[in-house]
DNA sequence: ACGGAATGTTCATGCGGTCAACATCGGGCA
DNA sequence: TGCCCGATGTTGACCGCATGAACATTCCGT
């Protein structure tokens, strides 16, 4: 329901919508931290504090943002996947399928890396566990894992399985993402980022093939 | 040279080493964002701006404590390559070592996650490039990396080999660390997790094993 | 038409980073 | 020996940000 884009009627009419589009402009320029609940205010032309009438504080804010980002990484993933042409042998076509959404995934983290920081990064502080024993509202899906995951077992169907696969798989490929965005593999030239992530998807599929 | 730890003088005479001190506390409490130039100069008890007369500001303090705590990672999976046994196969010795490194790292990472997070999470705003030409300052070596990768290389001398394994070995035990510590994966029940933690081993390492 | 809920605004607090001006103190040099 | 400077701290001030409280406005349903 909460459209993300539509917004037209600005200034006054929906101050919610507003405030998302202007707060996912800032993750996409400058990451999470980029999000600044008075920036996006002001962008918007409103009061800082007209914000709260929409969001409890800067942290739903930013995880709404986040809602938005990895919505747009899956979209991106499926894309990916959607290029890659299909194969007669149906193992090779999962296992094309799983690199294309592995390509996709990491392509999005390079290509829009604060979106990509917004999606995933922790939004701390907020380890506040709740006494234990309040029911935990269940954590949405996440399309980019399930694709991922689900890719993986398509694949299992015609090799060996094993249930964390797709965790392995996406720790691969997050952390590939992370490395190269804001870690030590910054700064690598383009060429050996493509090889670096080539390898990694090896050691994925691999990964999926060795039972 | 900055001596890490043996700060006696406070107060007066190492200042330096004592908000090194503070700020790495902090750090193992809550992670980077925790690191408060304010906080770390309360606790040893000097005026905030007095940082300032050996740090740059915030930034180089927390590039500072980065690099112990990239220090510390790399202790601890030397001690835990240490304590695995050895083999009379080369390569099964190989494999073993960096299995063991692997595991040291997640569990550095699961052990002290604040740390772990400051050792490699990105410390924004910081992506000034320099006009272009000015030389970089060399970025130090990462021993965590140049384990991983040295392992991988031993393993390749009786296997497969690959230029970019070791960033691809990286990518997944840092992936794995992330999204256990602060991703999707927070909240796994220990059991899954060292589930989690096996399946990606066997991929990093078949990944290995695959030329 | 009216009263209240929804939605903004203004003010005020407190925290954190950082700068400039001032205070100290310990040496080293004249 | 004694004075002056530079290193090291301290105070005070400024600015941005998150948030809360109280006040103003709008608009809708009765």
């Amino acid at each position: 329901m909460p459209g993300i884009s539509g917004g037209k009627n600005y200034h006054h009419g929906d101050l919610r919508n507003a405030l998302i589009c202007a707060a996912v402009d800032l993750a996409g320029e400058g990451g999470p931290e980029r999000v600044v609940l008075r920036e996006a205010a002001r962008r918007v032309g409103v009061s800082p504090t007209a914000a709260y009438r929409h969001f409890d504080g800067r942290g739903e804010l930013l995880r709404t943002v986040r809602l938005h980002a990895r919505a747009r990484l899956a979209e991106a993933m499926e894309r990916a996947a959607a290029r890659e042409p299909g194969a007669d042998d149906p193992a090779l076509a999962a296992e094309r399928r799983l690199a294309a959404l592995c390509r996709g995934y990491v392509g999005f983290a390079v290509e829009h890396p604060g979106l990509y920081r917004a999606a995933f990064g922790a939004v701390r502080p907020a380890p506040e566990e709740p006494p234990a024993g309040a029911p935990r509202p269940p954590e949405p899906e996440i399309r980019a894992f399930t694709l991922l995951k689900d890719a993986l077992e398509a694949l299992g169907r015609t090799a060996g399985r094993r249930p964390a696969a797709g965790a392995a798989a996406w720790s691969a490929v997050h952390g590939l993402s992370l490395l190269l965005l804001e870690g030590p593999l910054r700064r690598l030239p383009a060429q050996r980022r493509d090889d670096v992530v080539e390898t990694t998807l090896a050691m994925v599929v691999s990964g999926a093939r060795a039972r």
